[in-house]
DNA sequence: GACTTAATGCAACTGAGTCGCAGTAAAGGC
DNA sequence: GCCTTTACTGCGACTCAGTTGCATTAAGTC
């Protein structure tokens, strides 16, 4: 069983198509992202890249990162930054969600709307701008820690 | 004439009502906040409110802003990222808008519009979310650059 | 298999933001 | 107006995410 050619349509097909080179860090970093239970960012992409992929580097890590984001096969969070200043990396899917993020928990819920695929044709139609990304992220408590009111926070 | 008292229901009102106390070299980075034309990010504020206070640290200014974002009297943004990682900030006003970053020429420009509120409430009922702060921002090409088709682009 | 050059690894660097601590000056009481 | 308390500031060293230049390596092509 080869491996060599990968899904059609799949992130790697894309890289491919538009003729970057797949060597295997790329191959293993976007895997890594597309197998991730959660956002990653960074520094968590490249421990867990490491894994396969030992001697991989950090530099390498942003500049996939950076090349990902240029080709939009990628978006970039920021997760209301309740962890510091780092970015977080998502596969962009066709509909685009919000992010909720709990500054009591952390806990970081995702909503799904029309209301915002409306909101975003409103802004193309009454000011011209060609929308490339949007990034919507809300933060406040969600429902849970909303309720314990004042109850001792776990985040920052 | 005297000077002490700030004006009722100023950022400045507010945080001595509040207890904080009103030092110089806060009055200064309110006030230069308050006057600037377009968002600031830390540095300049510095540099700006330097022209007043010229004894001005940067650990101050961080640590207002820490305070004025805490309390929400002001709102911080990435702007896309578009000019590094720094963030901005401006006065919070009633009415929240969405900020258009273009990343050829690097204006920025603000929306505003009732869907983005609908939304809002829209993500409060359906999830339970208690909203402190949201924050939309669009990246793409402003009308004159999308026009512009592939002229030399201005920013990174 | 050899060639071309895109991509990687390395290591030093940048720049935003943070922190502990000693000194300073607001606010409140007299 | 002066004194006291302590919140706040300045300082300087530090952290940490992200970047860069350059020598080396390996993906894609012939």
């Amino acid at each position: 069983m080869r491996a060599k050619t990968p899904e059609p349509g799949s992130l790697l097909d894309q890289l491919a198509a538009k003729g970057f080179r797949l060597t295997s860090q790329r191959k293993v970093l976007v895997e890594t992202i597309q197998q991730a239970s959660k956002h990653l960012d960074a520094a968590t992409l490249l421990s867990l890249a490491r894994k396969r992929e030992p001697l991989i580097n950090r530099a390498t890590v942003y500049r996939t990162l950076e090349l990902l984001k240029k080709l939009q096969l990628i978006d970039e969070l920021d997760l209301m930054h309740l962890e510091g200043e780092k970015h977080f990396y998502e596969i962009r899917t066709d509909r685009q969600h919000v992010h909720l993020a709990c500054c009591r928990c952390g806990a970081i819920a995702e909503f799904d709307s029309g209301t915002f695929d409306r909101l975003k044709r409103e802004i193309s139609e009454q000011t011209g701008f060609e929308i490339q990304v949007a990034r919507l992220e809300v933060g406040g408590r969600c429902r849970a820690c909303s309720g314990a009111a004042r109850s001792p926070p776990a985040g920052r």
